[in-house]
RNA sequence: GGAACGGUGGCAGAGCGGACAAAUGCACCCGCCUUGAAAGCGGGAGGCUCACAAGGCCCGGGGGUUCGAAUCCCUCCCGUUCCGCCA
């Protein structure tokens, strides 16, 4: 949620920040929400007003009782209670008022950051690094799928998945099992020299699920749990992000660095048949993710940081990748400023997502309600929040299957997981 | 799921219809005292809204009664204990 404040004191400056996303609805919402402001903030003084009004009389109809002068009491009791009745519209007024300005403001997108990279949609996101670890060319048995090497070693059963859960889940056997779990424990290892290991719930609350901003928006992209009021998370960043909801933290604490590995659920509607073969695109999946709760100024640091982190856990698996930076058309509505790492899978010839880096300055923070507090200062401000998946299985798991395909079609595994697949280093068909 | 009891400031804990932003203790900050510190003494200090001041709001959330609610009523949430069920 952007600031009230900012909208008031700078609506240009906004305005003008929010036009680079290039949906006009969103200046029409922001129009709206500053009228609802400036009518809110008329209607509320007015209110105040009254209230203390009645205040002073009711103080004083406590102290006609006392030195017993009732008739003056009740006459005064009268009076209050006529404006009273006033009191009672204008905050039924504010409160309708304040629900409608605050409904349009978790809609409204967080403002890209300066130096986000202008641009309408995908094809706009410019490329920052890479490629790095690029073949000039792949050789024809590298030009195999996943889904039919995946399949043909017996690791792969996406057949069976379907059976049992329906279109668009996956399921992973013996070493591919192996190999998804290893990748979520070279992830973790390699991050928990900064970021605390977590294990958090993966159903939240609706409140929950608010603060990062998938509610009330996508309310259709989450599973829910009506009959108890739950949602399947679709990132670790939703429990992750909650943990300080409501909270004020010391300066000094910051930042707060954390991770988990967590099932990641998502409805994919409007997406069905779109790169859903294989392991590219599944309702339900495995993540490592890294999360940072941090002061302003601690976190443009912290973004290269996490993205150097995540950079580094995919070429220690030597595979093929780029960066490039999100454009302002095509940045999540979370956003302020993203990364995201693609790996090169020569199989499907195409370059896969395999992780997302973004900053999201105050926009969660406010609507989590986590702040900090500096020592000596008076009141307390807004955190900012960063988080990136360090690994996301699917789609590394099956870029190493098309990578490290061998001319007799079995997978070779990479180094650095040797040590999580119970010795294993290559994978053959049984 | 059932029953009982709870939810008050950083923590502990009083207040249970009228001057309560809320006693007291601990912790914290500033003085005094001291070579320095502790103890002792004196003083200060919550959050939100807000340019500031004024005003308003905040005693788990929401609603109600009342001239007036931390205090009474309803409802929801959370916690503790006991029972039931269960990995």
């Amino acid at each position: 949620m952007i600031d009230v404040r900012l909208l008031r004191s700078e609506p240009d400056a906004v305005r003008s920040a929010l036009a680079r996303r290039h949906q006009p609805e969103v200046l029409e919402q922001l129009d709206r929400a500053i009228s609802f402001d400036t009518l809110s903030r008329d209607i509320v003084a007015k209110r105040d007003a009254i209230r203390a009004e009645v205040n002073d009389l009711s103080k004083e109809v406590g102290q006609r009782r006392k030195s017993g002068d009732t008739a003056g009491a009740e006459e005064l009791q009268i009076r209050s209670r006529a404006i009273g009745e006033h009191e009672r519209v204008l905050a039924g007024e504010f409160d309708v008022v304040q629900s409608d300005l605050r409904e349009l403001l978790l809609r409204i997108p967080n403002v890209p950051h300066p130096d986000a990279p202008d641009g309408a949609g995908d094809v706009d996101n410019p490329v920052v690094k890479g490629p790095v670890n690029m073949p000039a060319e792949f050789a024809e048995h590298k030009r195999v799928p996943h889904w039919e090497t995946g399949t043909a070693l017996g690791i792969l059963d996406n057949e069976r998945a379907t059976k049992i859960s329906g279109a668009m889940f996956t399921m992973q056997r013996g070493n591919g099992a192996a190999l998804a779990r290893a990748l979520c424990q070279y992830a973790l290892d390699r991050n928990v020299d900064e970021f605390e290991e977590i294990r958090p719930p993966s159903l939240v609350t609706t409140a929950t699920l608010t603060a990062t901003g998938q509610l009330p928006k996508f309310a259709d992209d989450a599973y829910s749990i009506e009959r108890d009021d739950l949602w399947c998370i679709p990132t670790a960043e939703v429990p992750l992000t909650s943990i300080y909801s409501g909270e004020v933290i010391e300066a000094e604490q910051l930042p707060l660095k954390m991770m988990a590995y967590t099932p990641c659920y998502r409805r994919e509607a409007g997406s069905a048949g779109r790169d859903t073969r294989g392991m590219l695109r599944a309702h339900e999946f495995d993540k490592v993710e890294i999360l940072a709760v941090a002061s302003p100024e601690q976190a443009p640091g912290l973004l290269v940081e996490m993205t150097g982190r995540a950079e580094a856990l995919i070429a220690g698996l030597g595979l093929p990748y780029r960066i490039i930076e999100i454009c302002t058309g095509d940045m999540g509505q979370s956003h302020h400023r993203s990364f995201d790492i693609e790996v090169y899978a020569p199989g499907c010839d195409n370059w896969l997502e395999v992780s997302s880096i973004s900053w999201f300055s105050d926009y969660q923070s406010r609507r989590a309600d986590i702040r900090y507090r500096i020592a000596g200062q008076k009141g307390t401000q807004m955190t900012h929040t960063l988080n990136g998946s360090a690994l996301a299985v699917p789609r590394v798991w099956a870029a190493i299957l098309e990578n490290y395909r061998e001319p007799d079609g079995s997978v070779t595994v990479p180094g650095v997981l040797h040590p999580y697949m119970r010795g294993v280093e290559r994978i053959s068909g049984r």
